[in-house]
DNA sequence: GTCTATATCCAGATAGAC
DNA sequence: GTCTATCTGGATATAGAC
């Protein structure tokens, strides 16, 4: 999984063949075939193991970080400049949602992942816990985008406006904004 | 290029042959590389006449738009609900991006390109015309993120839910944002 | 659980005729 | 500007032995 991570961030799935996965991970394909059933099983897998990382260091960054701005920063920071992976698992997490677009089986999986992420964006994000509606989607969009531009043009997506930006997309969606 | 568009859209990229391209349009492999040299410069042209026909729908909706809000649910319509294309365009931009990141001359010729949304995007959602720098990849970044949030669960990512979001980053990144 | 070997098919790209 | 023909390479996937 460690090989078709790279692997996956450098030459993209559709890339990517079964073959030099398992040259990497000094395998053959057909250990591949045996353990994964293919190339969707295997993204399906390293999906699993990715979101599980990233949300246990985002949890324990959280810990620490006490005022909103803080907390929006920590989120930000992962997404833009990861601890896990080689610190390009957008590019994967943005092609796993392309894949998705067309596998029904697999966009599934993403909607009930994302699902649970929304929720847990409310705490980190908010102070209204019973905001459980839109301030998810929202950020995670907002992240999702801002890291997209981010690779455009790196250096006009600074982390000041990143924050910026969150924080005007919390005080937005969050439950009593004021609607024009 | 509508043969192209249209398989791009289907199959992704990566899974459409040139030789499939060619026979959807009636043609031959060796027309096409004649043409366009090969994938990448179909992608390219692709490209360029996608941001010309949007821009143009963007562009003529604005003038009939007046309150802030009715601007902003002009970019997110074009962006959730395109009259482009078949509707599907964001896929085939999502998948753009993912190539880009992969190629060097693609990407700077996306860098060109967001970097003129941008700055038309200032017009179009602040009144501040002074404010070129932040507003444009934060809109941009959440229109784009939304729209990723909402093809994983549609019903989730209402039209308000986009408006409310949007008009808090654009508070959030206007000039003279407070900032805690 | 992993290997070898192989079946089957399709890709990108080019040369040269019309 | 478009075609036919073809070269060359690589892909998925499976069967069966160890």
């Amino acid at each position: 999984m460690t090989a078709a991570a790279e692997l996956f961030a450098e030459r993209g799935v559709d890339g990517t063949s079964i073959d030099a996965i398992a040259e990497r991970a000094d395998r053959t394909s057909g250990a591949v075939y045996d353990h994964f059933g293919g190339k969707d099983g295997l993204l399906l897998a390293l999906l699993d193991s990715w979101v599980t990382d990233v949300g246990a260091v985002i949890g324990a960054e959280l810990t620490t970080a006490t005022s909103l701005d803080d907390r929006l920063a920590v989120l930000w920071r992962n997404v833009s400049a990861p601890a896990v992976g080689d610190g390009r698992w957008m590019t994967l997490e943005f092609e796993l949602w392309t894949h998705a677009e067309r596998n029904p089986e697999l966009r599934e999986h993403l909607t009930r992942r994302y699902r649970g992420a929304w929720r847990g964006i409310v705490a980190a994000a908010g102070g209204a816990a019973d905001d459980a509606g839109d301030v998810g989607p929202a950020v995670i969009g907002l992240l999702f985008g801002l890291e997209m531009m981010r690779r455009i043009d790196p250096g006009r997506v600074t982390d000041e406006l990143a924050v910026d930006a969150l924080r005007g997309v919390v005080a937005g969606t969050s439950t009593g904004a004021s609607r024009t």
